[in-house]
DNA sequence: TTTCGTGGTTGACGTGGATCAACGGTCCAT
DNA sequence: ATGGACCGTTGATCCACGTCAACCACGAAA
């Protein structure tokens, strides 16, 4: 079942260095120097097709990932059948640092579109984190991101109403589509509504109704999975002073 | 503000080696030599009153902490005034690491009694587990430990009902008293029921009819916050058979 | 002891979002 | 083009939890 990486694949090997997402990936913040001596971390590039697992919960960890081209949902499945899904991550983000925990990835990672990843296996990680400073603080960096990032999610997940929370996920999704270069008000959602919901922890039927509210209101237009946002001032607001305060 | 050190701090030092931490904390699964080159790595502890903060979201990041006595809560305050808490900590557990990514604190960290911390100068923490391989791979596993229970909290706010959040609480709560060697059964809460609410995403009111809900069907025996656990497999029946399922 | 403040419980009622259900749009494969 | 699978939208209804309010328990201070 695994997916076999194809023959070609040492010979599409691109350095760290010349990779354009040097500025939001593992790079970030290191000197020429040092990233150049990232390029022996890299080891294989792997494709993953459109509803793919990088990984399965269960899975042994052995590296961890960093998103070339593409995007990916991590969720989690309950005993029941109930799917939480816990992120989604874009090009120059980290997948797999769940793993290290364990020895074993506590989620599952799926391709939203077809995309492709960095392997960094986790053993040169640690050995060459231990020579190389930058390397080292830059991944501490990235994990604990993750954590900050979490946090934020707990928070949403934990005081906001459907709105906000929408809100809030289009905000987030617009800073990051624009730290990539694309244009903050103006992009393609990767995910469906099931998948929204899951993650802003409501239904589908809430996602789009409230999609519907905010283009009734002016503040977005929405066309299936195309987003623009037309008041991204009134989107903030939204967050800050939720509907009626006491 | 900043609540000085006692003078006698250095008197009181007490090595990692010593701790009886030791099996909950950092030092877990490194070996005996290369805890105790971890002395050198705790500079001082630090005593914190009950409802005093060990940091404050926006304080410059420069140690993180291991707590060696007594407990704490992590929380996000919103710019209207509404209070999510991140999670609760218990002796041998680690704060503060929400702090490398930013080099800035970004949440709160108070406690909920009496405490007191190994203070850990993250600057040192770096330049040591460079060396110390046991202790480079172990800061991994915390972190990314911190992670995959931060998506706990997230799967349990994303789609548990208010009794399935509560179960899954006080069950986690009893395993990590477990592991401290307390009894699974029966503990005492440091925290307020809206400090519960606010973690698990419920109004206080949720919560104390739920402790009174489990009370009636004899799966707890609650007396403010002294919790006897009666039924624990009642409990996490709880968690995998949610209510009425379609 | 009384008083006061904080925290916890319980009841009555209201509502935001879930649920159930029907329908429409888009993209494929045939 | 046609059928079907999936995805999204919208309306009607329901109910879990929030809100509001009254009251109680406990510990600290006087």
């Amino acid at each position: 079942m695994k997916a076999t990486v194809p023959i070609t694949v040492a010979s599409l090997k691109v350095a760290c260095s010349q990779c354009n997402l040097v500025e939001l990936c593992l790079p970030f913040g290191m000197s020429e120097s040092e990233i150049d001596r990232l390029d022996e971390l890299v080891g294989a590039r792997r494709k993953i097709k459109r509803q793919q697992n990088l990984y399965r919960a269960g899975d042994p960890f052995e590296a961890i990932y960093a998103i070339r081209a593409g995007s990916f949902k991590t969720d989690v499945l309950l005993e029941d059948g109930r799917e939480q899904v816990t992120g989604f991550q874009m090009t120059g983000e980290m997948l797999g640092l769940d793993g290290i925990s364990t020895e074993t990835h506590s989620c599952n990672a799926i391709a939203l579109e077809d995309s492709e990843v960095c392997v960094i296996a986790y053993s040169k990680l640690e050995e060459l984190s231990r020579v190389v400073e930058g390397l080292q603080l830059q991944f501490h960096k990235v994990m604990s991101r993750e954590i900050v990032r979490d946090h934020g999610v707990m928070t949403l997940l934990g005081s906001m109403r459907a709105e906000e929370r929408l809100a809030a996920f289009l905000l987030n999704m617009s800073q990051r589509f624009t730290a990539r270069g694309f244009s903050p008000a103006e992009f393609h959602l990767r995910m469906t509504r099931e998948e929204i919901g899951s993650y802003l922890g409501l239904k589908l039927e809430t996602v789009s109704r409230a999609f519907s509210k905010f283009q009734d209101e002016g503040l977005i237009a929405v066309q299936q999975k195309h987003i623009r946002i037309l008041d991204i001032v009134g989107l903030k607001r939204l967050i800050q002073h939720p509907s009626p305060r006491p």
